[in-house]
RNA sequence: ACGGAUGUGGCGGAAUUGGUAGACGCGCUAGACUUAGGAUCUAGUACCGUAAGGUGUGGGGGUUCGAGUCCCUUCAUCCGUACCA
C-alpha cells in the first residue's frame, strides 16, 4: 500500500495546475458564454495599490475569499467574472520618482507585474483579460470624460437630478436665474434673463461654474512652504511636515470640487435597501451627518445693515443664547480682527486656522477663544450677545457661525465655563446648571418668554413660525458631509482636461482631444513658488496656446468607476457599451475593507448616481452587496526620537524626554530589542543617528495594529507559500476567524492545516488504492457523515463563514479516516467539496482518481436532508439551570412522558430531594429545565 | 473628541432564533511506532478542588425557568475622521 503512495509534494503540484488554468482560461471564450442563457456572476475585489513592497498577507484574506465564492458559483453553473485590476495613480510612485528620477510608470509597471505574480501564486482564479489600471491613458481617458460629464452638468434640485448644462444655459436665456432650482454655490449673484443675454462669454462663463458639478472654489489647505507642495492630514505632525519637518499652515487655494453635497439626500436615501455591513451604512450615515434646523440672523450692534448667520439645530432654545461664536476662519472675524488692528485676536485667528480639525475637536476641557469686541441683538429680547471667535467652530459646517446656548449643549458649555460667562437654561430640568448642560429634547420651556410651557417640539414649531415671519430666520437642511476638493499638486495622477483663457476661467477640451496624456517633466517636484510639478512640462497647453490646468486628479478618481469599467474594459468607443451593462447588470458581490466606508465606498456610489442621472448607465447603485474582509494585526515598532535631534531614546527612558514616536521595521526588532545596525544601513535617517540605550539595548515601543506597508509591520507571503504551500496558506488565512473580523497574525497555527492537507492525501490515497477494483455503494454512517458535511460547507460558503467550513471539512476527514474503507464516490464528494478551499490539492488528487473532467465544472455535491434526519435527541436535563444529566427521548415524545422521565431519573431525584418542584420546563429538541 | 467595531481556555476561534459554553485547529502532557523525528497514530487538556462539588464568555447591575446571546452601565483594544491607499 506504501508503494505507489505519492508524497504530497506542494510545490510541483501547485505550479503544474496553475500553468494549466493559465492555458485554459486563454480559450475561454467569453463572448460565447454570455450569449448562452447563463445565469452571471459578478464579483468584484477592493482593487489594490500596487506599492513597491508587493501584497502581503492581509490583502490575500479578501481575494482568497472572493475566489472560494467564485469557484462555489462555477461548480454551481454560474457565469462568474472575477477580475482584478490595479488603483495605479498614488504618491509612493512619486516619491520614488523624486528621490530617484525613475519615471512613476516604470515603478508602476514594475510593481504591477510583482502583484501578478503574488496573486498567481495563491491559485487566485482571477480574469486578467478583465484587467484594468487606473493609470494607463485608455483607462484614464475616460475618467477624464467623466469629469468633463461632471464639468459640463448642474444639479436640478426639482427633478434631483443632473442635467446637462446646456439645459441650464436655456434655463438662463429664458428666466435668468431667480427661477432656477439648482444646486449652486453660496452668494451666487442673482441676475434676469434680459443681463443673461447681454453677459459676455466670459461673464457667462463665471456664472455657470457656480452650478456646475465640477468647480472651482477656495478650499483650506495644509501648505507647507518647505516642500512646496500641500500635504495630507496624516503628513502633518504637530504643524511640521513629517517629511524634512518644515512648518505647515492651513491656507486657502483655489481647486477643483465636486458638488457632491447636492447628492447628499439621495446618499442617505439610497443606502437603505442596500445588503450592506449595518456598521458601514450606519458610519456613511453619520458621515453624510444630515441635520434639521434654523438659520438665523442676528444684527450687529451699531453696525448698520450687518447681520451674522448662525446655523442651528435647536432654534427653540434661542432664548438661552448667551454669545455668538464665530469659527477663526469666518470672513468677520478677520475683517473686524484687521479694522481694528486687534494685535491678540489676529494672532489667535492665526494660531487657531492652523490647528488641525481634530485638535481642535479633541479639546474637552478648555476651549479657547477670544472675545471680538462687538455684540449682537437678541431678536427677541433685544439683548446684546457678545460675539466670540473660538476654534471649536469649524468653517466648513453649517455657517461656520452658531448661536451659544451653555445650558443645553456641552461644547457651549465647556466655552461658558471656560470664560465664565453666562449660563441661562430655557427647558426644566432636574440637572442644575453646576451639574452640566442639560442636551436632551424634551420637557418644558422657561424663561422663554412666548414659548413658556411649550414643550421643546412645540416651541421648536412655534419659533420658526416667529423667526419666518420676522424675516430673520428659515428652515435649513444641513449636511456634515462637504463637497470633496478634488485636485491635487502631484504629478502622478489623471491630468485635468481643462484649459484657461485669457479671462482666468477654465474650458473644457472636447473629447476627442481625450486623453489628455501626462506629459513629460524636468522635475518631479513642485518648483520653488509652489507650482505644481506639470508646470515643469514645457509646452503644457492646448494646440491654440492656452495653458492646460496644472493640477491632477487624486487617487480616488480612477476608484470611483472602476467596476463599470471591468465589464468592459477594452472599448474604445464608450466606457461601457450597453450591451455588456445589459448582461452583467454590475456588481453581485463587493468584497473589501471596511476602512474605506466613508471614502472610496461614498465617492463611487456618488459617481454612479451622476452617470446615472445622465444617462450613461442605468443602474442608481454600485455595491448592492457589500462585505468586508478584517485587517491582519501585526505588531509594530516604535522608536522614540528627541524632537529636533537625531537622538533615539530607548523605550524604558521615554518619560524623561520630550520624544517624537516613529515606525520602525519589525523586522529589525527581537524580543523588544532593535538590531541598530540594521536600522542604520536600512534608511538615511538613521546613518548618523545616536541611541541612548538601557542596559547596553535598544528597546523599542509596539503595538499591534493593521498590516501596512507605512507601518514597517508586513508579512510577504512568498516564505510562507514555499515553507507550506499555496494552498495552506490559502487554508489558513481562511481558517484564522471569522472573514470580517480584524485578527492578528500568528503564523504557528499553519500546522495545522497544512496536518489536514497532509491527511486528505493520504486519505486519497489509501481509499484509492483499497478501492480500484471495486465500487461498493457506500452505507448509511458515512452518507450521514458526507451529506452532513455538504450542508454545512455549502452554507458556510454562502455565509462567508469559511472558518467553520473548514472546520467542518476537517470533522469530515476525521469521521472518513476512522472507517476501514470508504467508497470512491465519498472520495469524489469530498474532493468537490474541498476544491473551493484548495484548489490545486483538488485537482491533483481529481486527477490522481482517474477522472479526466475539469474539476472546477464539475457540479458541487448536492445535500439530501431525508439522509440528516435523527430518529432522537440526547435532552440535558438540568435542575435550576444547571444541568445534571442527559437522557435520549424519541423524537415523537410527548413533553408529558419526557417531563415524568426526567423527574423519575436517579441523577435528577438525589438533586430534588426534600425540595418541591415548582416549574419543570420542557423545550422540545432542546432540554428540560426543572425548578424548584 | 466624534463615528464604527471587538472583548469567550495558554493561543486563533465555535456555539441555528435566549436552551448542554469551549466544536475545529494550535500549543501542552502522556503513550505507541521508529535507528531517528520538526513524520504518523492513540489518549488527555477551561479554572479551583483529593473528591463530592463549585466557578466560569472584559467588569458591575438587570430581564428570564434559562443569558456568550436581550437591556442598562463601565473598562480595555482596534479601525476611520476628508491630500495614505
Amino acid at each position: 500500500m506504501q508503494l505507489d503512495m505519492q508524497s504530497y509534494i506542494f510545490t510541483a503540484i501547485e505550479q503544474k495546475w496553475q500553468n494549466r488554468w493559465k492555458a485554459q482560461k486563454s480559450i475561454i471564450d467569453r463572448n460565447l458564454l454570455t450569449a448562452k442563457n447563463i445565469p452571471k456572476y459578478y464579483m468584484l475585489n477592493m482593487f489594490p495599490y500596487p506599492s513597491g513592497s508587493g501584497l502581503h498577507v492581509g490583502h490575500y484574506v479578501g481575494y482568497i475569499a472572493s475566489d472560494i465564492v467564485c469557484r462555489y458559483y462555477k461548480h454551481i453553473g454560474y457565469h462568474v467574472m472575477n477580475p482584478m485590476g490595479f488603483d495605479a495613480f498614488g504618491l509612493p510612485a512619486e516619491q520614488h520618482a523624486i528621490q530617484t528620477g525613475q519615471h512613476p510608470s516604470i515603478t508602476t509597471q514594475k510593481n504591477i507585474a510583482k502583484y501578478i505574480t503574488q496573486l498567481d501564486q495563491i491559485g487566485l482564479d482571477f480574469d486578467w483579460d478583465q484587467s484594468v489600471n487606473t493609470s494607463e491613458p485608455a483607462y484614464y481617458k475616460w475618467t477624464q470624460w467623466i469629469f468633463l460629464q461632471m464639468f459640463n452638468s448642474w444639479y436640478h434640485t426639482a427633478t434631483q437630478k443632473a442635467s446637462p448644462i446646456k439645459t441650464l444655459i436655456d434655463e438662463f436665456a429664458c428666466h435668468g436665474n431667480t427661477k432656477v432650482e439648482a444646486a449652486c454655490d453660496d452668494h451666487t449673484p442673482i441676475f434676469s434673463a434680459q443681463e443673461w443675454n447681454t453677459f459676455s462669454e466670459t461673464e457667462k462663463q463665471a456664472k455657470l461654474l457656480h452650478y456646475r458639478l465640477a468647480y472651482l472654489r477656495d478650499s483650506i489647505v495644509n501648505w507647507c512652504e518647505g516642500l512646496g507642495t500641500v500635504l495630507a492630514n496624516e503628513e502633518v505632525k504637530d504643524g511640521f511636515s513629517e517629511r524634512g519637518g518644515y512648518p505647515v499652515t492651513r491656507k486657502k487655494m483655489k481647486q477643483w470640487s465636486l458638488r457632491m453635497t447636492a447628492y447628499a439626500q439621495r446618499l442617505l436615501t439610497d443606502l437603505e435597501p442596500l445588503d450592506w455591513p449595518l456598521s458601514t451604512k450606519e458610519m456613511q450615515r453619520n458621515w453624510i451627518g444630515k441635520s434639521q434646523g434654523a438659520e438665523i440672523s442676528f444684527r450687529v450692534q451699531g453696525e448698520r445693515g450687518k447681520t451674522i448667520t448662525v446655523f442651528t439645530t435647536r432654534p427653540e432654545t434661542i432664548f438661552g443664547a448667551c454669545f455668538i461664536v464665530l469659527a477663526p476662519e469666518h470672513p468677520w472675524a478677520s475683517f473686524m480682527a484687521q479694522q481694528r488692528s486687534d494685535v491678540e485676536l489676529i494672532s489667535y485667528i492665526e494660531t487657531a486656522k492652523n490647528r488641525s480639525e481634530r485638535n481642535r475637536l479633541a479639546e474637552t476641557t478648555f476651549l479657547s477663544g477670544v472675545f471680538l469686541g462687538a455684540c449682537v441683538i437678541h431678536p427677541f429680547t433685544g439683548a446684546p450677545l457678545p460675539i466670540w471667535v473660538a476654534d471649536y467652530v469649524l468653517p466648513g459646517y453649517g455657517t461656520g457661525a452658531i448661536m451659544g446656548v451653555p445650558a443645553h449643549d456641552k461644547r457651549d458649555y465647556t466655552f461658558a465655563q471656560s470664560f465664565d460667562l453666562l449660563t441661562l437654561p430655557v427647558i426644566e430640568s432636574t440637572i442644575l446648571i453646576e451639574d452640566g448642560p442639560y442636551e436632551l429634547t424634551e420637557g418644558t420651556m422657561i424663561n422663554s418668554d412666548f414659548l413658556n410651557g411649550l414643550s421643546v417640539a412645540e416651541a421648536a414649531e412655534k419659533v420658526m413660525e416667529k423667526l419666518t415671519q420676522k424675516r430673520i430666520g428659515k428652515y435649513k437642511v444641513n449636511y456634515r458631509l462637504q463637497d470633496p476638493t478634488f485636485s491635487r499638486q502631484r504629478y502622478w495622477g489623471e491630468p485635468f482636461p481643462i484649459y484657461y483663457k485669457e479671462d482666468g476661467l477654465p474650458y473644457a477640451l472636447s473629447p476627442n482631444q481625450l486623453p489628455l496624456l501626462l506629459p513629460a517633466v524636468s522635475s518631479y517636484k513642485p518648483n520653488q513658488s509652489g507650482v505644481p510639478p506639470l508646470g515643469n512640462a514645457s509646452n503644457w497647453s492646448t494646440p491654440e496656446g492656452y495653458p492646460l490646468d496644472l493640477h491632477t486628479m487624486p487617487g480616488w478618481a480612477g476608484s470611483s468607476w472602476y467596476f463599470l469599467r471591468y465589464m468592459d474594459p477594452h472599448n474604445q468607443e464608450t466606457f461601457l457599451s450597453r450591451e455588456k451593462e445589459a448582461y452583467w447588470k454590475g456588481v453581485d458581490c463587493y468584497i473589501g475593507g471596511a476602512e474605506h466606508a466613508t471614502g472610496h465606498l461614498l465617492y463611487a456610489r456618488f459617481w454612479t448616481k451622476v452617470l446615472d442621472d445622465l444617462g450613461y448607465i442605468h443602474i442608481s447603485e454600485p455595491f448592492p452587496k457589500l462585505l468586508h474582509q478584517g485587517l491582519i494585526q501585526q505588531v509594530t515598532a516604535i522608536a522614540y526620537r528627541l524632537k529636533d535631534k537625531n537622538i533615539f531614546v530607548s523605550a524604558g527612558l521615554i518619560a524623561e524626554h520630550d520624544v517624537v514616536p516613529m515606525y520602525i521595521p519589525i523586522a529589525f526588532v527581537e524580543k523588544g530589542v532593535v538590531d541598530i545596525k540594521a536600522l542604520k544601513t536600512w534608511h538615511p535617517d538613521f546613518a548618523d543617528a545616536r541611541f541612548l540605550l538601557e542596559e547596553g539595548k535598544y528597546i523599542c515601543g509596539g503595538k499591534m495594529e493593521k498590516m501596512s506597508k507605512s507601518k514597517y509591520n508586513v508579512v510577504e507571503p512568498e516564505q510562507i507559500i514555499a515553507q507550506y504551500g499555496a494552498d495552506a496558506l490559502r487554508l489558513y488565512l481562511m481558517f484564522l476567524g471569522p472573514l470580517e473580523q480584524s485578527k492578528p497574525w500568528d503564523l504557528s497555527g499553519i500546522e495545522g492545516v497544512s496536518r489536514f492537507l497532509n491527511k486528505v492525501w493520504r486519505f486519497v490515497h489509501h481509499a484509492k488504492n483499497a478501492y480500484a477494483a471495486t465500487a461498493l455503494p457506500p452505507n448509511e454512517a458515512m452518507i450521514k457523515i458526507m451529506h452532513k458535511t455538504i450542508k454545512k460547507v455549502t452554507e458556510s460558503i454562502k455565509k462567508c463563514s469559511f472558518n467553520t467550513a473548514i472546520s467542518s471539512l476537517m470533522i469530515c476527514l476525521n469521521n472518513l479516516s476512522s472507517l476501514e474503507t470508504v467508497p470512491l464516490s465519498i472520495v469524489e464528494d469530498f474532493i468537490l467539496l474541498l476544491d473551493p478551499f484548495a484548489p490545486h490539492m483538488a485537482a491533483e488528487l481529481w486527477e490522481s482518481i482517474g477522472k479526466t473532467s475539469n474539476l472546477a465544472e464539475v457540479p458541487f455535491p448536492v445535500w439530501n436532508e431525508a439522509y440528516l434526519e435523527e430518529k432522537s435527541f440526547e435532552y440535558a436535563i438540568a435542575v435550576n439551570g444547571k444541568v445534571r444529566t442527559k437522557m435520549v427521548f424519541d423524537h415523537d415524545a410527548s413533553p408529558m412522558a419526557i417531563e415524568k422521565a426526567a423527574l423519575a431519573n436517579q441523577v435528577i431525584q438525589k438533586w430534588l430531594a426534600g425540595k418541591s418542584t415548582k416549574n419543570v420546563v420542557v423545550v422540545p429538541k432542546k432540554m428540560v429545565n426543572i425548578v424548584v
